[in-house]
DNA sequence: CTCCAAAAGATAATAATTTCACAATATTTA
DNA sequence: TAAATATTGTGAAATTATTATCTTTTGGAG
């Protein structure tokens, strides 16, 4: 049962992903049910916010049982889509880059990466884990040749912009970007920023938060 | 004029680094006031909003002329404890560890790399940017010997509970944490979750939220 | 020197998010 | 079959976050 959400907050579509994670979890496990209290449990949210966020959605819990976690997953897969193919490449092929193109979670949430990208001509005709690293001169025929969906930006931030820029001629759809300058885009590019150093802020501020200054 | 506030919201400290990133910016370009208005365009948050978060911190505002940049900055980096050496290990020396051994935002903010771990004997000895790899069978007597603040956790998620059972046995104070699995720590551990593949999430749903499924 | 404009800081209003509490319902047990 | 129990789904209340508005201060123009 499944009703089609009209606009879904930010807040909700952050913690999905985090329901689906322990999810997947305890389906390898065999746990055939669980209830909203045990995920709160094991994700830290309350019992009723994990309700709340799963009925944007549809009614997927059972009474007095609890939810099923295989059709829970199922569920949350199509929410976010994860069935849906998508072509993706990756714009700096340097260590965060070649990290990324490693990284399990693409394949398993419907995404293709298709190439790498990169200036450095030592590492153009390379190849990791499975995907070719080519030149950035063939960055807007390839993307549109291979009609290519999102973009995940590995670059110096020096250049963001002026990539950004580039794949946007071509026609990219969504950006996920790693680096530290806010991108300025179109309203029809969906772009996601990364801001990797955030967590570390955060963690130096609550560690030190008491001492003298 | 600073205060000392009593607990601060995780927004705000999600927002601060990103005035900061933009203070940055506009500090190296030699510009000396901004007002809230302009920093507002930049970052995308409203003016009132950021004059709100920083009045938590204390009054930094000139009226009619703004905020000193340089100041600005300044009182940033000691609200997140910038200018506090931390010393830090990263365990995992695969693509992920390694990238982030790169990350110049390390050593801005205070961070000494002492060393990253692994346990695959032909990374052992190797050096990255300066640090060199050791085998985790060392890491409770290096974190006890060169008293490490703050682990970074880049390992495969199956053995990412037993690595944090270890460095807390150590006594370890923060951990930033990159794996897939909710970690468990005691309450005086400081845990910061890199949950990575979120923003993917979010992209997808975004850019497919109105497809038929 | 006075008035005007700019912009922070403070306060009030609004909006969003989370929690609380409970009715409804399914399951299990006696 | 009836009572007891578990647990969802949900409206209302509480809390938190954001925006709008107002007041005050400061600097500059006339």
């Amino acid at each position: 049962m499944r009703k089609t959400p009209p606009e879904i907050p930010d807040v909700i579509l952050n913690r999905l992903p985090l329901y689906y994670k322990h999810l997947k979890k305890i389906k390898n496990k065999n746990i055939e049910y669980i209830s909203s209290e045990e995920l709160a449990k094991h994700t830290g949210f309350s019992s009723s916010l994990i309700r709340k966020d799963l009925n944007y959605f549809g009614t997927f819990g059972k009474k007095s049982y609890g939810y099923d976690v295989s059709c829970l997953c199922r569920q949350i897969q199509l929410i976010m889509g994860m069935h849906i193919s998508k072509t993706l490449i990756i714009i700096g092929a340097g260590n965060m880059g070649q990290a990324l193109a490693f990284n399990s979670g693409l394949n398993e949430r419907g995404y293709k990466l298709k190439a790498l990208f990169d200036v450095k001509v030592d590492l153009i005709g390379k190849s990791i884990n499975g995907s070719p690293i080519l030149s950035t001169e063939e960055l807007i025929p390839f993307i549109k040749k291979e009609d290519i969906d999102i973009a995940i930006l590995t670059v110096p931030s020096e250049v963001a912009q002026e990539i950004t820029d580039i794949i946007i001629r071509a026609n990219i759809k969504g950006i996920w970007d790693f680096t530290e300058i806010p991108l300025k885009v179109p309203d029809h590019v969906f772009l996601e920023e990364q801001h990797i150093n955030e967590g570390l802020c955060k963690l130096s501020y609550k560690l030190f938060q008491n001492h003298p200054y």
